[in-house]
DNA sequence: CTTGCGTATAGATACTTTCCTAATTAGGAA
DNA sequence: TTCCTAATTAGGAAAGTATCTATACGCAAG
């Protein structure tokens, strides 16, 4: 959680993050389009990778990132739950919708 | 949502809403809990409030903050619409289903 | 092995954040 | 006015973050 909110404390990471939210891309592809050096792209990505934001997938030398929709929703929902109930049932709803029996927060970390 | 993002990225920020989630509260209060001087509690929850997070009312001396459940979960649901289209319909639901006026700050008692 | 491409890491610098103590502002009581 | 309490603002030290250039790693092709 606490990298989560970190990681989405960035502009830049969350210009990445709706970027891949149109599908998986290269790292070269995400530094294209903004204009930032391929490395300060490469850190950007590898926080919210900590994080369990994005996945990784590697393809001969690329590397593909794509989002963890899940863990992010997961992640603001949790967090919202004590304040706004609804966010609870929500959460409850996707992970039945699913077919996923628990939570998967960290699912990048073994 | 930049500033909104940036106040949740802090670890004594969330706990502060947190707390606030039990009923509104005194600077003082929030203080006493958290072991951190009076000054720091104060800039922490001015951030919050520079993001929307938190309401003020001065009655007296004190002034309480009580915490905006509305813009916490709009900012996060918008955020999230692109990833998930639930959190889209979750936010038009909260929307619609609100038939009380949006800032109630003294709720618990006062 | 070397060459070439895509990506990650290292080192340096500038900027921002965090937290404290000390001082200031603001309200209420006498 | 003077005094007490509540909260903010000011100043500064320490830690963290962002970004760059330069370099190293990993994979594919020859």
């Amino acid at each position: 959680m606490e990298r989560a909110f970190k990681a989405l404390a960035s502009t830049p990471r969350r210009r990445i993050l709706n970027h891949l939210a149109g599908g998986p891309m290269t790292v070269g592809e995400i530094a294209a389009k903004f204009d930032m050096a391929m490395p300060s792209i490469s850190k950007h990505l590898a926080v919210l990778y900590e994080a369990g934001l994005v996945h990784q997938q590697k393809r001969g030398q690329h590397i593909i990132y794509s989002i963890a929709a899940d863990n992010l929703a997961n992640s603001l929902y949790s967090f919202l739950t004590p304040f706004c109930p609804e966010a609870r049932k929500l959460n409850a709803e996707r992970k039945t919708a699913r077919h996923e029996p628990e939570e998967r927060v960290d699912e990048h970390g073994g």
